[in-house]
DNA sequence: GTGAAAGCGCTAACAG
DNA sequence: CTGTTAGCGCTTTCAC
């Protein structure tokens, strides 16, 4: 036989489904006894609860999806997990999606969370290629986005020109003036634009002027695995006229990389060329890596993302949105040194 | 008003609701005008159809759940990562569980699931500190552990003692002979102890005795971060009197963690003391710390357990077991050198 | 070929 | 305080 019900419960116990029902939830008022009886019966048919069919009666679950970009770059495998720790602790499952970035998988696994009846969805990272927000409210569906700043949405992100400012900022105490940026296909649109504003601010307001040729991207990041293409366009700048010293990376990942790809030209990192990142994953702090980069607060990040759609969630829509914006934190490593070595 | 439903559909058009569930499952046989003019209703309304409702009639979940020790190791983000790919791929929704490794969490977890009537279980890393598969087993849900060996369900590993008997050829290779193996809490118990016998056995084979001294094991691992009561413990075994020239590491993270305390206590890797790893992991492959390590065939792991999960659930009880191990393979890069420098 | 009817396991009024 | 009733949205016989 599959497995015991509501009914069964009731049988064994000698009372009507509704008083197991009351008693499980514990509802309206039940009899210590009666209660306990119930309890009893409970244990010895061995009975769980059916969370599909309360869902469906309720006509809402306790499940939330979380959409991640890449499950496998440790970033947002620590977002991820802790993101789903604070659901699970307030009684929520996590569904898990990995969309690889492209828009028609982020598409797909938002429908099927809809045909799941999802109760909220946490978005870490996001395509950006289409209206999900607008999609998701239609719906009646909560969404916040977590890590990236999403002006259509409920948004919990790190103050990315802040923290490239951040990095600059230390580059130019360092005494380094040219200073380049690399951006990467690891991190969205939106924010690299945001980062790179930072960027261009930072350096003005040091009386400097951006230039066009010092702005890099990476446009597959083949993630720790640094490709010829990108490694030839570093080396003829760095044997340009007036190579930079420095390099301001939008991405750990992306950072680590260009080191090796640094070292491989032969030049020594920070002797003669600084790096600095930004996410700060666990491996920038290995002793061999040791990256100079920006924090980000993963933990405010997570717990601040779980609670808004919770709070979403619970609470009905018709709240007023809700945009974090969290300050970033320079860590000092080895992979930045004074200008010159 | 609150989604359109089946019966919102029929209304508008103009059929009966059985109609419209045979032309979504396109089952029964219904003619293309009917079949067209639901199909534009479905359009119109803007119907979505209720996965509640229907796991609740067809009393079976497209929902498995997939529980991690650690979803922040990136082995086992990864892991996880490709499962999820493979079941999506399938039509099924992954419920990620992360549980910290305590048993406790890991049962709460899996009451969790069995609520939601989860078809299947994909565990990756198993606390081993009861009976999971017994309880799942009564219940009707298919389990299939996947990386590390399990006697009691379905499970996709690799052989482990084949892995470390690599590891240890390779070092004997190398010339050396005090080869010290290093265990951590970061695996499981079961599969350290095959690692380790057959790190016992590789030294019999070379006609070497084992020694007691040389086997260590980080209890708590901080997981990059180096704790000083093992560092103490290792500094004092490489000063004493017949110092280990190699270590073998039961694991990638726990390896690059000693490989950092050797250089804080002034030894040189692999110069002074050549240290494999077990996994990896990407980590490993960055030039700043390229470790020797014993690969694991991660697509493999993922793509059987996948599978194995989905057959199970598709063709029900009564199959026979599956117990795959896979081969591991050596990458040797610079973290081993021959023994003396 | 299509529709009517009977639930899946549970909750939520509402009577008693 | 407990039981009866009426569904949640869908699938699935079984008549027509």
């Amino acid at each position: 036989m599959s497995q015991p019900t509501i009914r069964d419960v009731a049988r064994a116990a000698g009372v009507s489904k509704s008083t197991v029902s009351n008693v499980i939830r514990d509802a309206g008022r039940t009899t210590p006894e009666t209660r306990e009886r119930v309890l009893e019966a409970i244990a010895t048919v061995g009975y769980r609860p059916n969370a599909i069919a309360r869902s469906l009666v309720q006509r809402r679950t306790t499940t939330v999806g979380i959409l991640v970009g890449d499950l496998a770059n440790p970033f947002y495998s620590e977002l991820a997990k802790l993101v789903e720790q604070r659901l699970a602790a307030a009684g929520y499952a996590a569904m898990m999606c990995n969309t690889d970035g492209h828009a028609a998988s982020e598409r797909a696994r938002i429908e099927s969370l809809l045909e799941y009846r999802a109760a909220g969805i946490v978005m870490l990272q996001t395509s950006g290629e289409w209206r999900v927000a607008d999609e998701l409210r239609a719906q009646g569906v909560p969404l916040v986005v977590v890590s990236c700043w999403d002006e259509t949405a409920d948004c919990v992100a790190v103050d990315d020109a802040a923290g490239v400012r951040l990095a600059v900022d230390h580059l130019l105490d360092l005494g380094h003036r040219r200073i380049a940026y690399l951006s990467s296909g690891l991190v969205e649109p939106q924010t690299d634009k945001a980062r790179f504003d930072g960027y261009r601010r930072a350096l003005r307001g040091a009386g400097l002027r951006p230039r066009n040729e010092l702005r890099l991207r990476w446009e597959d990041p083949a993630y720790l695995t640094s490709d010829r293409e990108t490694a030839r366009g570093i080396d003829a700048l760095l044997r340009g006229a007036a190579p930079p010293t420095a390099f301001v990376v939008s991405n750990d990942l992306v950072a680590i990389d260009l080191i090796e790809t640094l070292e491989q030209l032969g030049l020594r990192v920070p002797a003669d060329v600084s790096v600095v990142g930004f996410d700060d994953i666990a491996l920038a702090g290995l002793a061999r890596v040791s990256l100079t980069t920006v924090a980000q607060p993963r933990e405010a990040l997570a717990e601040l993302g779980a609670s808004i759609v919770l709070e979403r969630i619970e609470s009905g829509p018709g709240a007023p949105p809700r945009r974090v914006r969290l300050p970033p934190e320079l860590v000092v490593r080895s992979s930045s040194a004074p200008v010159g070595g």
